[in-house]
DNA sequence: ACCCCCCGAATTTTT
DNA sequence: TTCGGGGGGT
């Protein structure tokens, strides 16, 4: 979601009375260039429709062509249309291309992913579920901080129970809508050894952690508004009110609580329209469910499907070779894809020695392509697992060809930008202890992990932010020397910053906290060759804040919506993920190690038996049907995992492809392959309860013999609120929290 | 408080 | 092999 501002119903001003004729004709045009089961798409708004787009067949321009439909219809207003993405550059495309069609107030309608929509409904209601407005959403990195923490605190074992591990089972959780009062005894009993029970023990704690820090994870963007729904009727029989249309992209990648949510909203007119494939469902480890896709006809009744099977982007053979082997999968639908294209080139497949050789093979095909005339950028490399890229990238670099990685770190997942974001934050929020946390010591102020841990173990006792914890324990003895400095100037900045928000203009404010800080001052005397870079981004940061109203808008902009800085547009040649590359299409694609146990991955193939396979088989499609000219196949002998060389045996989905519209180049002797699953053998540590009573309910008085982790016995003083003078048999007269003080 | 070395783990990741 | 985290040494 951008900047946009909030336009509600009642607030819309009317639109222009005619469409102006060239808005018009565009439509028409582009209506009247689809083909029957597009434009049945297209016309029929009424009721449940369910589109199956198989792979090429122009979902996009039936999905805009229709939007633009019921906007030029009349039949809505855009803001009463609500259109939902998976992504936010599926989201943008969407709304560029109808405004070509129906103009500015394409502007005015609900359109963005999941998140970003369920973002702007609870930021209208925030307090209704709890939550303060102004309310952070944590991105994975701080979710597994915030996990840890909590393990720590609880002392659970976070090598066997390892956060990610936790984390993840909490988001399976939460996409399937399984807040932890709903989490059941059976829930628990499944799965390996126990990690559920720990798993949501852990889970309990983190969302009352979230509370505290007023904040939210992307999981429950869509839970809170499912709450918001539940527990405040009048709020969805508005937003039912409002929303006469409803579309759904990519309807396969769907999980349990998004279900959940489009259902409650589509239950007023039941105009929903859900647009996807289910051949190209491969989500499903993330919590996609394709049941959603499979049962529509069941869940919306009276539903109509129309299925969009002629496809224009790939040739004969190569759209014969997907075909087939999709139609392996039990589990699906069913579309017969076809085009009226040529038969063109069969799908190639080669067999190398090895991953030197592949990288070799794919390199000099490149080579010979470009020679002749062929753009480097309509070639891409799609491979099973992120490790594969980088025996092209060092081909590539060998021969001169240039390439982009796609699917790196994003723009707001490097370091600089979120130690940076981490200012902004606890600027805006005093209650983001993990934005506090992060930039304590950074730069580096003298301020340790000793102190940190004080801090947090106040701040866990007491319930309070640690940035509170700081100020309370800084007039005390808990800390001293350089860290007690260091933390009383940094919350005297933060303090000033914050004053700062009403009178000093937003970007510039972000400029003085950085410099203030010594931030920006810390990169400037980094030597590391990445420094310059940091800086840049830095200054790309600054400059993008000036576009926002605030510097809240901003946040948001950056955790939900922040792209990859500008992809360059220079010829190059692609080199990504099958994942990454859904919704892609190029000329030539080289699909590399198509090997058992690579691809289909061994692990999937462990964890998820037969469904897997079927994601796995996907996947291929996926990648096959990408290629609108020429699809490249290649599998070596011997791959070397983790530094050790394994022989390998053809994947099974090269022996599914129909021999006529195949070719197959090179032989070797392919050796037998036995592959050994790792298994886990572990048992869950007992875990801990809940936080019991903090102690600064005691009351101590003058004279009360006390003990102090650090300090040892003592007598009592002086008692000043929370604070205790004691004089200590060894260490003297002290300041220091009740917190910290037990009885003797 | 910081640095360095050793150990273990290593699919996929739209938000 | 490469990366990241934790522990131990300075």
């Amino acid at each position: 979601m951008t900047a946009e501002k909030m336009t509600d119903s009642d607030e819309l001003t009317p639109m222009r009375q005619p469409a102006p004729p060239s808005l018009s004709q565009l439509f028409e045009e582009q209506f009247k260039a689809l083909n029957p089961p597009q434009k049945e798409a297209v016309e029929h708004t009424e009721g449940p429709l369910l589109v199956l787009a198989g792979a090429g067949t122009g979902k996009t321009r039936v999905l805009t062509t229709r939007l633009a439909h019921i906007v030029l219809q009349k039949k809505a207003w855009p803001s009463e249309i609500l259109a939902v993405t998976f992504t936010n550059k599926a989201a943008g495309s969407m709304r560029e291309r109808i405004s070509q069609l129906v103009g500015g107030s394409a502007e005015s309608l609900w359109l963005g992913t999941f998140h970003s929509i369920c973002v702007r409904i609870l930021r209208r209601h925030a307090e209704a579920i709890g939550l303060k407005s102004g309310f952070t959403i944590l991105d994975q990195d701080d979710q597994l901080r915030l996990i840890k923490q909590i393990q720590q605190a609880e002392e659970i074992d976070d090598k066997k129970f390892t956060p990610r591990v936790m984390a993840s089972i909490i988001s399976r959780w939460k996409d399937r809508g399984l807040t932890p009062d709903k989490i059941t005894q059976a829930e628990l009993g499944s799965g390996k050894q126990g990690f559920e029970t720990v798993a949501f023990h852990v889970y309990k704690i983190y969302q009352h952690r979230l509370q505290i820090l007023n904040a939210v994870d992307f999981g429950d963007l869509l839970l809170l508004c499912l709450k918001l729904f539940a527990e405040q009727p009048e709020v969805l029989n508005q937003y039912r009110e409002q929303f006469k249309y409803i579309l759904v992209d990519e309807y396969q990648d769907t999980n349990v609580a998004q279900y959940l949510w489009l259902r409650l909203l589509a239950q007023g007119t039941m105009n929903i329209c859900c647009v996807g494939d289910d051949d190209q469902s491969i989500y499903g480890w993330r919590g996609a469910e394709v049941g959603n896709i499979l049962r529509f006809e069941k869940d919306f009744a009276g539903a109509k499907v129309v299925r969009l099977e002629q496809n224009y982007r790939s040739s004969g053979h190569i759209l014969g070779a997907a075909s087939a082997l999709i139609a392996k999968n039990q589990t699906r639908l069913g579309k017969d894809l076809w085009t009226d294209k040529d038969t063109g080139n069969k799908v190639l497949i080669r067999s190398v020695w090895d991953g030197e050789e592949e990288a070799r093979m794919v390199g000099d095909e490149i080579e010979a392509l470009q020679r002749k005339g062929n753009s480097l950028s309509e070639m891409a490399i799609l491979v099973r697992a992120g490790f594969q890229t980088r025996e092209f990238e060092e081909r590539f670099i060998n021969l001169g060809i240039p390439y982009r990685v796609i699917g790196g770190p994003r723009f707001y997942e490097r370091m600089e930008i979120r130690d940076a974001l981490a200012y902004l934050r606890i600027v805006t929020q005093p209650n983001d202890s993990l934005a506090f946390e992060r930039i304590i010591n950074t730069p580096k102020r003298g301020i340790g992990n000793a102190t940190v841990q004080i801090l947090h173990q106040y701040s866990r006792m007491e319930e309070v932010p640690l940035m509170q914890a700081a100020a309370r324990l800084i007039d005390t003895d808990e800390i001293r020397g350089k860290a007690n400095t260091s933390l009383k100037r940094l919350l005297e900045d933060i303090a000033r910053w914050r004053r700062e928000m009403d009178s000093i203009e937003h970007g510039e404010l972000a400029r003085i906290i950085l410099d203030e800080s010594g931030y920006t001052a810390m990169w400037q005397a980094d030597k590391s060759p990445d420094a310059p870079g940091r800086l840049e981004n830095l200054k790309e940061l600054v400059n993008a804040i000036d576009e926002f109203e605030n510097l809240q808008g901003f946040l948001e902009h950056v955790s939900l919506v922040m792209e990859n800085a500008g992809a360059s547009l220079d010829d190059m040649v692609s080199i990504m993920t099958l994942h990454s590359a859904k919704g892609l299409e190029f000329d030539t694609v080289f699909l590399a190690g198509w090997e058992e146990g690579l691809f289909p991955h061994q692990r999937a193939l462990d964890e998820n038996g037969i469904s897997a396979l079927e994601e796995e088989r996907r996947l291929a499609y996926v990648g096959l049907t990408r290629a609108k000219v020429q699809s490249i196949i290649t599998f070596a002998a011997n791959r070397r995992i983790h530094n050790q060389w394994q022989s390998s045996l053809p994947s099974r989905f090269i022996g599914e492809l129909p021999e006529e519209h195949c070719e197959i180049i090179g032989s070797n002797g392919m050796q037998q392959h036995v592959s050994r699953p790792r298994r886990f053998q572990s048992f869950p540590k007992k875990s801990t309860s809940l936080p019991s009573q903090k102690k600064s309910e005691v009351d101590y008085s003058q004279g009360d013999r006390v003990f102090h982790m650090k300090f040892g016995y003592g007598h009592i003083a002086y008692v000043d609120g929370d604070k205790l003078e004691i004089n200590f048999d060894h260490s003297g007269l002290k300041k220091v929290m009740k917190s910290f003080v037990d009885p003797a």
